[in-house]
RNA sequence: GGUCUCGUGGCCGAGUGGCUAGGCAGCGGUCUGCAAAACCGCGUACAGCGGUUCGACUCCGCUCGAGACCUCCA
């Protein structure tokens, strides 16, 4: 394959060349939601940040499998000491089969995910699906003697481990370190060190969700489930492993530990982790309490809203930022999204336009270009090289946003780009600069990649107008147009403030009239 | 308390040992019956204090501040 695709890697503190196990074939598990809640801003962040990679990764080429779980069992509540299964409380909150609620909360999921433009995984395992992967995977590390079973339940014996593997390698931490400050919890009478973590937990009377297993009526502990899912779709060793930095200790830690000792090897190549979005500087989650639902943005129903954001919004706004910095909610940067999104969608419409003008105005321009050579103003501003060959702008355009993606997917260095593709977009509008088809085709080409095929991005705002309105809407600005032909300001003025009535905005320009909806 | 990360112009957000993204807002202009929209132009910012260097926003140290993880969390 040809690229130098750099990734930064968590395991090795920077980025190294990204080379697969077996090329062209990539294998990638990402950490998907616990099904318990309605998706929020920060699910949105790792599903578009990996959908990133996903893109751009097949873009080059590979043939990607990508997995993602849903976790419906096995995660215990943080405010109950009985260890009481997370799925299972919020079903005897609303009096719902368990299963019940899985299935809505990830119809959910679904649902927003393909709002956001999010590409479905090749597969979405549950970990309620794969009990016996997990049964099996538990035995095999008894095998080995790091784990012990107390009770009718199991525990991975992390001292143990640590005497053979490097513990913490992942997250920097040591186990001296993790000695010395451990919390009391209850319910940790049964480990052998409070950091032990559990690979079975026997159910207690309450709980709904419970299999038979050689130990116990019980669930398996909540770090398995990945483990055993990545390696029974992408085998022992697969190449990519991404999530949020919150996950990095202990469940990757704790994933690190259980594939080692079940498969003898280590299972993960390049650990990928996406940062939180953040409120008010502070992380947004769903304990804390100030996670603002992704329906709460798309209706701005919600106090801290001051507007509805459409899902191309918001994927805009996560995309302008790189994955693995914070990123910082607020009004005013989402509308700052929401116009730049505007502001770029149109310059792709523009570039239409012009490429379907271009044979014919290409011809008549050609003179023009020498004039502009020997404009003094628009040295000042361009090297030559590129003033005689404005098409080379556009290879390096090229270049740069490819230098971007390949520098461990640098998304908002690719908008910066786009953006001086619309700069150069509306100076051949304006007949300032001028382009070949043949140059004109690369820079449709070039948008056509990156803004919709590798960033995922659509435009909106003429989706959902059927022909009917757009007929409609024909119709009335022919007639307003009429009216300013007779200089009758008063019916033309009457029309445009009745359609602003209606949430319809007139746009007057030189080449006529465009609407568009107020919002 | 331990481990780690970060501190960039009004806001969001890239990046780099010298060539100093981008978006939004603001200001100026073009266009226009008016308005809006659109387009063009304009901002030398990198927490503070030291040090290394010919030169640091970028490297090192300290101080201050913010955050993440250590417990379920994307």
């Amino acid at each position: 394959m040809e690229h130098n695709l750099a990734v930064y890697n968590t395991l090795k503190r920077g980025k190294e060349i990204f080379v697969p196990l077996n090329e062209p074939f990539v294998g990638m598990y990402v950490c998907g939601p616990t099904v318990y809640g309605d998706p929020h801003l920060g699910h949105a962040r790792p599903a578009i940040a990996f959908d990133l990679v996903f893109r751009y990764l097949k873009h080059l080429g590979y043939k990607v499998r990508y997995v993602r779980n849903i976790t419906d069992v096995g995660h215990l509540e943080a405010d109950r000491d009985e260890g009481e299964d997370k799925i299972a409380k919020k079903a005897r909150l609303d009096q719902l089969e368990p299963m019940e609620v899985v299935q809505y909360y990830s119809d959910r999921y679904y649902h927003f995910m393909e709002l956001l433009n999010v590409e479905r995984p090749s597969i979405e395992p549950r970990a309620s699906g794969h009990i016996m992967e997990q049964i099996e995977m538990i035995r095999k590390i008894l095998g080995t003697g790091f784990a012990y079973v107390v009770n009718g339940s199991v525990y991975f014996d992390i001292e143990k481990y640590n005497g053979s593997y490097p513990y913490g390698k992942l997250s920097g931490r040591k186990l001296e370190d993790l000695m010395a400050n451990t919390r009391d919890l209850e319910g940790q009478e049964e480990k052998r060190n409070p950091f032990d973590f559990a690979l079975w937990k026997k159910a207690l009377p309450e709980h709904i969700m419970r299999w038979p297993s050689p130990w116990s009526d019980g669930f398996p502990g909540w770090h398995l489930e990945c483990s055993a899912m990545g390696t029974r779709y992408l085998g022992e060793q697969f190449d990519i492993h991404g999530g949020g930095m919150d996950l990095l200790f202990p469940h990757h830690e704790c994933e690190i530990a259980q594939s080692q000792v079940a498969n003898g090897k280590e299972a993960v190549r390049y650990w990928l982790h996406n940062n939180m979005v953040t409120i008010n500087g502070q992380k947004m989650g769903k304990s804390l309490g100030n996670a603002v639902s992704l329906e709460e943005f798309f209706t701005g129903n919600h106090p801290l809203l001051e507007q509805a954001y459409s899902p191309m919004t918001i994927r805009f706004f996560i995309l302008q930022a790189h994955y693995r910095s914070t990123l910082d909610f607020s009004n005013e940067a989402l509308q700052a999204a929401e116009k730049g999104l505007k502001r770029l969608m149109a310059g792709m419409e523009t570039l239409k336009s012009l490429q379907s003008a271009a044979s014919s105005q290409i011809q008549g321009s050609r003179f023009k270009v020498q004039g502009s050579v020997n404009n003094p103003a628009s040295d000042i501003r361009h090297p030559v090289s590129d003033i005689q060959h404005p098409g080379s702008r556009i290879q390096h355009l090229a270049d740069s946003c490819y230098a971007a993606m390949n520098d461990d997917f640098n998304s908002p260095v690719v908008i910066a780009n786009l953006f001086e593709g619309v700069r150069i977009i509306h100076a051949v509008k304006e007949g300032k600069e001028h382009l070949t088809e043949e140059e004109l085709n690369h820079l449709n080409r070039l948008f056509d990649t990156f803004v919709t095929e590798i960033m995922g991005l659509q435009d909106e705002s003429s989706g959902d107008q059927s022909k009917r309105i757009d007929g409609l809407m024909e119709l009335i600005i022919g007639m307003r147009k009429e009216a300013r032909e007779r200089k009758d300001w008063g019916a033309s003025d009457r029309i445009r403030e009745a359609l602003e009535d209606l949430g319809i905005i007139l746009k007057d320009s030189r080449e006529g009239t465009s609407w568009e909806k107020a919002d």
